[in-house]
DNA sequence: AGCAACCGTGTTTTT
DNA sequence: CACGGTTGCT
């Protein structure tokens, strides 16, 4: 292995032999080379087979990327490489039965999850208008990341014993359906492993290297499952980096990192501080803003790079202006010989999005929005997935909720209000419900509308036994008088939908052709965890827009910050503590240092949010960046830029 | 049961 | 402003 493009500890990093390994790595410091080049180092000189290493990444789209990567490297048999949550839906499919759930369970997107919270709320009588479902279920969420169940919480007072009682039912109703949520599938796993040490041996044996990216966004369970996986070979690599944490609100806790000293004793420590990516003027406002912070857990980052220009700092009238300044930054850009994808526009929230698609619209500049709405939620791909749910697993209440009558069949709210009481008295599924049928209060006519709405489900359930998946695909469009009735309508909006469905059409027929078993459950895997970060659309030059979220681990010659006022960024939800503003400096951290050559920051002074005009002010964050790295710029509607 | 019109509400970030 | 939820009408 040629290791001389590597700098001192990134080769002693690539490598270290077996025991923890905990690399701090700074932004633009090749971590991901390190881990990927590791791997090589592991599999080709130490012998180590790729089958027993795991690579665990933040994003399906990392992941992927990764795998590339080291399929280029090693050939056809890469190490797996996945997120958390893709481990553990793959781990559940085979393991699950130990926890008295079917191998058949379905996972519940967000949708589902406030759906089901709101009707624990109504069989346990909580006011709608004291409780919000959307607190509750972020109450839930919190605990699972903190992988507690509901007798593990321990309520302080009155307000949080409803919230337990209400997780309570939610957790027995999730088994009821047979399906889990996005926290389930971490915390059902590191059940499976406590409980069941012989199949965590199993595991263990099958999987002795693991190589986690973005260490810092763990949360506890997360955490926990990797030290079960770890056992007593501590094979772990950690890559992280502390000013880059800006996932709390999801429950990642740098206690993590700092802690990991304890669990995995030897543990080795490596900074890696010299980073490749930034000009040093970025390099150094980026250093200085994280300066700010009061746990300041520096790294000094350093670069060979050149000085580069400036920061700018433009302030605009408006966000028409600011739309109208980028734009025309783009197209000066061009004319000197840079490409749309060289730019990248960068935002704290997804709303301001908006303004800039128009600006970019009225011009012809080609751009692509990541985030916001997957494809997999648009109405009519969740109602077929909704199907292909209810298919595979009939308990799945939320699913049978969204098909029953769509396309409309004459079962209506009245009807499901008297089939889900039903359910509820007897804690059993809808769809169990709805087989019986022996209760009174339905009418025969509703009786043999559901009895044909179930023959039709049965139907496709025989045809998933008999077809490949995009023949029940296609089946459950026709069959169901789905595409059908949007044809009938024939609006554009449903012309409209007709095209999505076809889409979805061709991203089945394309997973069929990838995949080793393209089964419905798989299918309906790959959907959920599928975020809209993963998808990497087709657009070959083109500028990005993205929150600062999504942007990160990314890197851009052109980096637009906008929206740089108080309250917006940092954000008025995050500016209750210290810790809040921290996370927003953090973020401020990894926007900046997303830039290679140039970071222009807008602020406008006055914004419509909200369908009201406000007067801004500029972020603070502004302020702290040193004067002899910036350019303070007022732009005016002539185009002209001039200097303050 | 299904549609249209209304109101009020509220917008972080996402596996 | 835009969406969700509710109401009231057919």
């Amino acid at each position: 292995m040629d290791l001389r493009s590597f700098n001192a500890p990134q080769r002693e990093a690539i490598l270290h032999g077996e025991g923890p390994l905990l690399v701090l790595a700074g932004a633009g410091s090749g971590k991901t080379r390190v881990i990927v080049h590791r791997i090589e180092y592991l599999v080709r000189e130490r012998g180590i087979p790729a089958s027993s290493i795991l690579g665990i990444t933040f994003t399906n789209k990392a992941a992927g990327e990764m795998r590339e990567r080291l399929e280029k490297l090693l050939g056809n048999e890469p190490p797996l490489v996945s997120t958390f949550h893709s481990f553990c839906a793959r781990t559940l499919r085979q393991e699950i039965t130990l926890i008295g759930y079917s191998r058949n369970f379905t996972i519940f997107d967000d949708d589902d999850v406030v759906g089901l919270v709101k009707v624990v709320m109504r069989e346990l009588n909580l006011d709608p208008t004291k409780f919000k479902p959307k607190s509750i279920s972020n109450f839930i969420d919190n605990c699972k990341n903190k992988g507690l169940w509901p007798d593990q919480v321990v309520p302080e007072n009155w307000y949080q014993e409803i919230l337990v009682r209400a997780y309570r039912s939610y957790q027995e109703k999730l088994k009821l359906l047979n399906s889990l949520d996005f926290g389930d599938l971490i915390n059902s796993t590191v059940k499976i492993f406590s409980e069941h040490p012989g199949v965590l041996a199993r595991y263990q044996e099958h999987y002795q290297w693991f190589l986690v990216d973005e260490f810092q966004d763990t949360n506890t369970t997360q955490y926990r499952l990797i030290r079960q996986l770890a056992g007593s070979r501590l094979n772990l690599q950690a890559t992280g980096d502390f000013n880059q944490t800006i996932y709390s609100f999801r429950g990642s806790c740098l206690s993590n990192i700092i802690n990991m000293g304890k669990d995995f004793p030897g543990l080795r420590t490596i900074k890696l501080e010299e980073n490749y990516r930034c000009t040093k003027q970025i390099l150094k406002a980026a250093n200085a803003i994280i300066s700010h912070n009061s746990q300041n857990l520096a790294m000094a980052l350093w670069t060979k790079n050149a000085e580069g220009k400036r920061i700018i700092c433009a302030t605009m009238e408006n966000e028409l202006d600011e739309g109208q300044f980028i734009a025309e930054t783009i197209e000066n850009n061009r004319l000197s010989g840079k490409k749309y994808s060289d730019h990248a526009v960068l935002y704290r929230v997804n709303a301001l999005s908006r303004s800039i698609e128009e600006a970019f619209l009225k011009r012809g500049i080609h751009y692509i929005v990541i985030g916001g709405f997957r494809f997999f939620d648009r109405k009519e791909i969740k109602d077929c997935l909704s199907y292909m749910r209810s298919i595979v697993n009939p308990a799945d209440d939320m699913a049978l909720r969204r098909i029953l009558n769509v396309p409309s069949r004459g079962i209506g709210d009245t009807t499901l209000a008297k089939l889900e009481k039903v359910a509820g008295e007897r804690k059993v599924s809808l769809w169990e419900v709805m087989r019986a049928l022996d209760f009174s209060g339905l009418s025969a006519s509703v009786k043999d509308k559901i009895r044909s709405f179930i023959q039709l489900v049965d139907t496709l359930i025989e045809l998933h036994n008999t077809q490949n998946l995009s023949t029940l695909l296609k089946e459950i469009m026709s069959l169901s008088g789905y595409m059908a009735a949007l044809v009938t309508e024939g609006s554009d909006k449903a012309l409209n939908r007709v095209d999505n469905l076809d889409e979805l059409l061709s991203v089945v027929t394309e997973f069929e052709s990838t995949r080793e078993v393209p089964t419905a459950e798989a299918f309906i895997d790959y959907a959920a965890l599928m975020s809209s970060l993963d998808i990497s659309a087709g657009c070959r030059d083109c500028v990005t827009l993205m929150t600062i979220h999504a942007a990160k681990g990314l890197e851009f010659p052109q980096v637009f910050l906008i929206g740089c006022e108080e309250k917006l960024f940092p954000h008025e939800r995050c500016m209750g503590s210290q810790a809040d503003i921290d996370e927003e400096r953090r973020l401020m951290y990894v926007a900046s240092t997303r830039a290679k050559e140039r970071l222009i920051l807008t602020t406008a002074e006055i914004r419509r949010i909200a369908g009201t005009v406000a007067n801004r002010k500029p972020s603070r964050f502004l302020a702290e960046i040193p004067d002899d790295c910036k350019d303070e710029v007022w732009w005016v509607e002539e185009g002209l830029v001039s200097y303050r």
